[in-house]
DNA sequence: ATAGTATGTCGTATATTTGCGACATAGATT
DNA sequence: AATCTATGTCGCAAATATACGACATACTAT
């Protein structure tokens, strides 16, 4: 044993998965689709779209939010959310470079050991 | 009083977030990665790449293996894991439609409410 | 000031994830 | 056969995620 156990993960290896976790529920995935259809910033009305308690739906924007993807603005009473879509942009690249580099020609080598 | 509360989930929300949930972990990117870049299927070796014992490095791969995105194929004593690489691309295919979404012009339309 | 409304935080309960040692299994090797 | 070797499963502990009611805060309106 002893083997190196290389350093525990790569900074890319680290931030995919952070993001990835940040959209691996579906009520995260629904706050953002829903932040990007509508032409208003909405704020707690998204709970009510929601099939949630508004405390779950509020610790699902605070989690979104620590990612800085989404952002929220004090607008009086109301608090409008929107989408950091820079920070959006910035993420498809990483996933698109990931997935080109898994998704590249020859996975398993034309010499490959075994048949998958 | 839009209690509707809408269905709990679509299919494509809950999809997305249960692939991005298998992202969501440093050590299964890095498997993914590592898999993309061997050109033989390796196997156990993984484990040996990796700062996870074996027992640890096995559970990732299962969590990889119950969504399909790998498969390990019995090759005598050793098992050879592989990339399913058209799976990748249609979950790749996901992912840039939803970035698309969420990243596509007027996220707070011209006549928004607020200043995001 | 008083009341009302939108929002976030706290505490808590439950479920899931993560990690690993110990053990079981099965094909290979002697 | 006896043994080695690669792999997976089991059981457990600790950490994290999920969900929500009750409470606190802060701004608005009467």
């Amino acid at each position: 044993m002893t083997h190196a156990k290389t350093a525990p993960f790569t900074d890319e290896q680290r931030q995919l998965a952070r993001v990835a976790k940040a959209l691996a529920h579906p009520a995260r995935v629904a706050i953002i689709q829903l932040l990007a259809s509508k032409t208003t910033c909405i704020s707690g009305d998204i709970a009510a779209e929601l099939p949630l308690s508004r405390t779950t739906v509020t610790q699902h924007l605070q989690e979104l939010k620590a990612l800085d993807l989404i952002r929220g603005e004090v607008e009086g009473l109301t608090v409008c959310y929107c989408l950091n879509t820079t920070l959006l942009r910035q993420v498809q690249q990483q996933f698109t470079a990931f997935f080109d580099q898994a998704t590249a020609p020859s996975p398993c080598a034309p010499d490959a050991a075994c048949a998958c």
